[in-house]
Order: structure tokens, then sequence, then C-alpha cells
DNA sequence: TGTACATCAGTGAACGCGCGTTCACTGATGTAC
DNA sequence: TGTACATCAGTGAACGCGCGTTCACTGATGTAC
């Protein structure tokens, strides 16, 4: 055969080798962070073709440049790597909802800023939302509650919020957590429908997010004509 | 063994042969369909646990207990299986929808009987409602694509009913669709909700429907106080 | 109705391949003195 | 600062296994006469 030196670029079509470049000047410690860092970019990668739970340990490997026995320095199978990928999701999830908070307080207009975060972040991260909107339906039931514990956080923490607006404020709390929930499904099914655009419609966007706004704002002026305890 | 007649329940654990029970009246046609049905069951169940890409045509023809040559009698490769999963899923999809429309049309009271339906027909085809939900995120593009579909035309044709109710007659078609699309998202995630539920927990469902019930009965509210063609 | 032949669902052996995991190893980095 | 030893991230060979697919086959069912 023709096989000459390398452990060559592999890719579907042109993926790179995402072989460590040597990079000299580091410690022992800071390259087998970099390594475990290239395991899981190639993962998320990879986790965008096929489900997570589809993934191979050698298919990893081999998309990060090492062998395949390397992988055990690191995580000791593909559901440790898979919970560390939640994880790091998950905290892009948390900044969402920071920037989402510390943004315009003012009851009538936090529908457009809070979705202008929200493209922000999926676009910043795309490869970690992605991995979310997946892995919440499709993923094995460890990588699955652990996503939606973390939604239900998300909602959670946006109840506390929207307790505080003076005009919900004397709310019943199973209502005003009945709003979080719906305001959430909305944000997730918004979320998936970003993600979801083909990437030649660029005008796609504008018409998901008028849809989202439109839908939050029906939602918000449903809530403000409700009747508290109702039933 | 202790191998009896019937192609039982199916356990986690004690999985039993589902091999064809001798059923000596058939012609060879319907020997055939049968075989393909247990074909198709046996991936529906196994799919419960990992996701369908993850599922081995090996594995869907032992569960079937058939020899895994026989396979290709029936499907070409498992893609043209799950595509014939999700045509069947579609078809209680499809069912649950015309349930709804034939129930009671007085706009006062939609919800409730139409979240009646929505449980009766989860409870009547399970492994179908779970096969979409996590396909519809987790499967390959070609699945993901085909129920996305199926799921924008349930939309659609809520809107058609929608838009002949007498209070709803003078809305902009896009306001219709709008509030369409996000009955679905609340019916889809109460679907899930539906799904999701631990079967130690009979309650759950209660709590669920009362849920969906007040969000439901909330965008109602808010689309009667809508102004039409806003912004 | 009886016979001879065609069809074809399901069988079983065989193949080459990628899988996860084991093991002894190498050689650069880190540490003790 | 220099030397001797320890650590350990990454290597490469090897393993047994389940995978998808091929092929020639069997024998019950279906059909033509």
């Amino acid at each position: 055969v023709s096989s000459s030196s390398r452990p060559r670029p592999h890719s579907r079509s042109s993926r790179p080798p995402r072989a460590r470049p040597s990079h000299e000047g580091e410690s022992r410690d800071e390259r087998k962070a970099r390594t475990r860092r290239t395991l899981l970019d190639a993962a998320l990668d990879l986790s965008e073709q096929e489900s997570f739970g589809a993934l191979s340990l050698r298919e990893v490997t081999k998309a990060a440049g090492i062998v395949p026995t390397a992988f055990y320095r690191h995580f000791h199978d593909m559901d440790e790597l898979g919970l560390a990928l939640v994880d790091e999701s998950v905290g892009s999830l948390h900044g969402l909802l920071r920037a989402v908070r510390t943004g315009a307080i003012d009851p009538d207009h936090v529908v457009r800023p809070s979705l202008e975060v929200l493209v922000e972040h999926v676009r910043a991260h795309p490869a970690h939302f992605r991995f979310l909107a997946r892995e919440r339906s499709g993923g094995s039931p460890t990588i699955r509650q652990a996503i939606r514990r973390e939604i239900k956080l998300f909602s959670s923490e946006l109840a506390i919020d929207i307790a505080r607006f003076p005009t919900r404020a004397a709310w019943p709390s199973a209502d005003i957590s009945m709003l979080s929930d719906l305001l959430v499904t909305v944000i997730v099914a918004t979320t998936e429908a970003l993600l979801d655009m083909s990437p030649e419609r660029p005008d796609a966007e504008a018409e998901v997010l008028r849809l989202a706004r439109d839908q939050m704002t029906l939602i918000i002026v449903g809530a403000t004509a409700w009747r508290p305890s109702a039933d």
C-alpha cells in the first residue's frame, strides 16, 4: 500500500486531523488538558451527524488524533465523556440565563432582549446547544436525566425572576411556575428551530424570532388577564 | 426451555425469543406480513432503551426470533425499517388529530377533551409516541425531517380548525398559525412529559395534565386579548 | 383431484471489519537530592 | 546547577466479539396442467 507516515485526515469529506501540534512550551498537565479538550471537541463535532450513543470510542480518538488506548488516560468510558459534555453544555445554558437576568428588567420589554441573548448564545456555542437539543430526548437515560434536570432548574430560576415583577408578586407560586414552564417550553422549541435552520436561508432566523416573540408576547398578555388560582 | 406459545410482553432482563409460533392455517403472504410486524415491534421495543440509530440489524432480528439474513426479505436496511416506523407512528398521530377534530367543537371547552384524547392515544400507542419523541431530535437527518414534517402538518391542520371558530374568523392567517404552532409546542412538550413519568407515581399524570390545561387555557386567554396583526 | 415444477421466506456457514479493552512499552517531563 | 530516578501521556500489538453482507441451501407453499 501507499501508507506513508501520519495518522491521516480520515474525514467524511475533509475534516482536519485534530492532532495536537507540538506545543513545545507546555507542561505535562497542560498537554493533558489540551488532549482532553480535543477529545471533547471531537465527540461534540461527531455527534452532530449521528446521536452520541452511536459514537464509538475508536471513532472519537481517531478524530482527536490519538490512539484508542490513550482514551483511558482521560475518561473511564464514553458515558463519562458524555456527562462531561452535558456539564459544559449546561454551562452555556447558565451563561445564557445569567445574561438574560442581568439584562433589562422592565417587564414590558423583556421578550425582545431575552431573545437576542438567546440567539447570541446559540450562535456562540452551536455545538453545545445542538448536543443538548439532541440528547435531551435521544440520549441514554443518564444523559437525558442530567439535561432535563438542568432545564427544570432553568425554569425554577426563571420563576424566581418572574415572582420579583411587581405585577406578579401576588400570584400563587403554582401559577408562576406554570408560566415559567410554558416560557421555557417556548424557548426550548425556539432553540431547536434556530438549530434547524438551513444555512442557506439567512432570513429564516428573523422568521423564527418573530414567531417566538409573538408567542411569548401572547403568553404574557394571557398571564396579565389570567385569574390567579383559576379553577 | 419452557417456551410456550405467545410473543410475550418482552421485559428488559428476560426478553423471550420472539419466534413466530407456527400458525398453521396461514398463507405465505400472511406469514411474511407477520414476520415483518415482528421486526417492526422488536425495533420499536429496543429503541426505548437506546436510540434507533444505535440499534443493529442483528440485534433486531435476534429479538424478532429470525436469522439475520432473513431481514433482507423485508427491508433493504435499517434505515428503511426506521422510515416504516415513522410512517406507522405518524399514523397514530393522525388518529389523534382526527379524534380531537371530531370531538367537542365548543371553543370554550376544547382543552379538556383534547387532552383526554391525547392521554388516551399516548396510552394506546406508547412505543410509537416514544419513538417519535426520541427520534424527532435524536434521529438520523432523514427520520428527523420526516417527523418534523408531520408535526408541521399537524400544526397547519389545527390552524384550519382554529380558523373555523367564529371568534377567530377575522384573524390574519399568520396570527392563526402562530397560535396553532404554540399549541402544538405545548402538546409536544406534554406528550414528552407523559412519556417521562415514572411508572410508580400514578398521580404524576394528573399533575402533568393540570399543567397542560392551565397553559393551554392561558394561551387561549392571551389569544382572546391579542390584537390582530400586532406590531 | 393429482402431479410436476416454480417460488421464495427463512437457514447457516463464511467473510472481512471495526469494536472495546488488556498489556508491556517508550520517552519526555517532573522531582529529589 | 547536575544527576539519577519516578511519573505517566501516549504507543502499538493483540485478543475475542458482534457487526453487515454474500452465498448456496432447504423445504413448505403456491401454481400450471
